[in-house]
DNA sequence: TACGCTGGCTAACAGTGTTAGCCGCCGACG
DNA sequence: CGTCGGCGGCTAACACTGTTAGCCAGCGTA
C-alpha cells in the first residue's frame, strides 16, 4: 500500500559522518562542524574531505528527518483506508496528527533542522518531500485540505516546542480543537 | 473597544538603535551588530554602551513587532462582535486570518524574529504577548479553539515564507480551507 | 578650573565555517 | 619488490560572528 522513501542512507565515510552529525544535533539541539569532527575523533577541515559543507550535511539530515517522518506517518495511515470515506476520516486525521506530534516531538532538533528556513531542493533526492507528505493527502483526501492540515501540525508543533503556550498541559485539547476541525 | 497596546516604543539612543536594528532586519533579512553600528555610522562595540547585547535588541525588535502585529488584528477585529454570535464567526475568522497573513508577509524577517525560537519573555513588557494573541480568542470564542487557529495561521505563514509549497498560486484556497474549517 | 559622566574609539578574544597546503599510509601496478 | 598516487588525516590561516577591556575627547556642572 505505502511504497518505500525513494531515498537510502549514504554509506561510508559519509555515512558515519552523518551519523555522528545526528548524534551530535540530537545531544546538543545544535549542530556544528567542530563538534561533529570531534563526535569522529578528527579535527574540523578534515570533514571537508567527504562533505561540501556544512549546508550539505545539514542537507544530507534533512532527507533523514523527511524518510523517517514520512515511513512514520504512512505507517500510521496504513490499513486505515484512503479518507474519501466521510466516517473513516476523523480517525484517519487524529492517527495522522497523534504520529506526527509523537514523532516531532522525539526528535525536535532533527524536526526544526528538516522543516525551518527554505528546503535545499537542489541537495535532496527527488520525490522525497512529496512521498513525506502524502499522508496528508491521504488522510484527508484533497490536497488543499491536506496542505491545511498540515499547517495546523506544524504550527502546533513549532509553537510547543518552543513553548509558546502559557500553559502545555492543555495543549491535548488544543489539538483536539484542531482534529475535530479539520475531520468535519 | 480595544484596549492599548501595554507597550511603549524606547526612546533616546536605544530607540535610535532599535529603529536603525529594525532596517538593517528588514533590508537585509538578518541581524548584525556591525550591520546596525554601520547603518547608525558608529562602530559595533559603541553599541554595547546603550544595548545590553544581540539579544536585548532582539527582544525589542520583538516587541515591536508583537505590538504592530497585535494592533493589526485588534483593528481587524474592531467593530465586529465578539465571535460568540455563530453567524459572524466566519465572516470574523476570515478577517483575522486575512489580516495575519497581510501583515506577516509585508514583514518577514520582522514575523521571523518575533515568533521563531523562545520568547524571551523577561526582556518583555508583561501582557504584552497576551494582548497580540488576544484577537484570536475574540474571533473564536474560546481559548483552545483560538489557540488552534493561531497554529494554523502561523504554520501557513512559516511554510509560506518558507516557500514550502509546491505551488504559491494556490495557497488562497489552502487558507480559505482552513478558514472554513476553524469557522463552522 | 577641574571633575566626572556620556559615548565614542581601537585592540583583542573566542567561536563560527572554510580554504590552502602538507604529509603518512596503503594499495596497486610496472 | 619498488614506486607511484590517492585517500584521509593534519596545521595554519582567513573572514566573520558577538563581546569585553581599556582608552580618550568633549561637555556639563560643582
Amino acid at each position: 500500500m505505502t511504497a518505500p522513501a525513494p531515498w537510502r542512507p549514504p554509506g561510508g565515510r559519509v555515512g558515519e559522518i552523518v551519523a555522528a552529525a545526528r548524534r551530535v544535533l540530537e545531544r546538543d539541539g545544535e549542530l556544528t562542524m567542530h563538534a561533529v569532527a570531534a563526535e569522529l575523533g578528527i579535527r574540523a577541515p578534515s570533514l571537508y574531505k567527504h562533505v561540501a559543507g556544512k549546508a550539505a550535511l545539514e542537507a544530507e539530515l534533512v532527507a533523514v528527518a523527511l524518510a523517517e517522518m514520512g515511513a512514520t506517518l504512512h505507517a500510521a495511515l496504513d490499513a486505515g483506508g484512503d479518507g474519501r470515506d466521510v466516517d473513516r476520516r476523523a480517525a484517519l486525521v487524529d492517527r495522522l496528527l497523534a504520529a506526527y506530534r509523537r514523532h516531532a516531538l522525539a526528535h525536535p532538533a532533527l524536526y526544526r533542522l528538516a522543516t525551518s528556513g527554505p528546503l535545499p531542493r537542489h541537495l535532496l533526492p527527488p520525490g522525497l518531500e512529496d512521498w513525506a507528505g502524502e499522508p496528508f493527502l491521504r488522510a484527508t483526501g484533497d490536497p488543499h485540505r491536506g496542505r491545511a492540515l498540515w499547517a495546523f501540525a506544524h504550527g502546533m508543533v513549532v509553537l510547543e516546542l518552543d513553548r509558546r503556550f502559557p500553559d502545555p498541559a492543555v495543549l491535548d485539547r488544543t489539538w483536539d480543537e484542531g482534529a475535530t476541525a479539520f475531520a468535519r
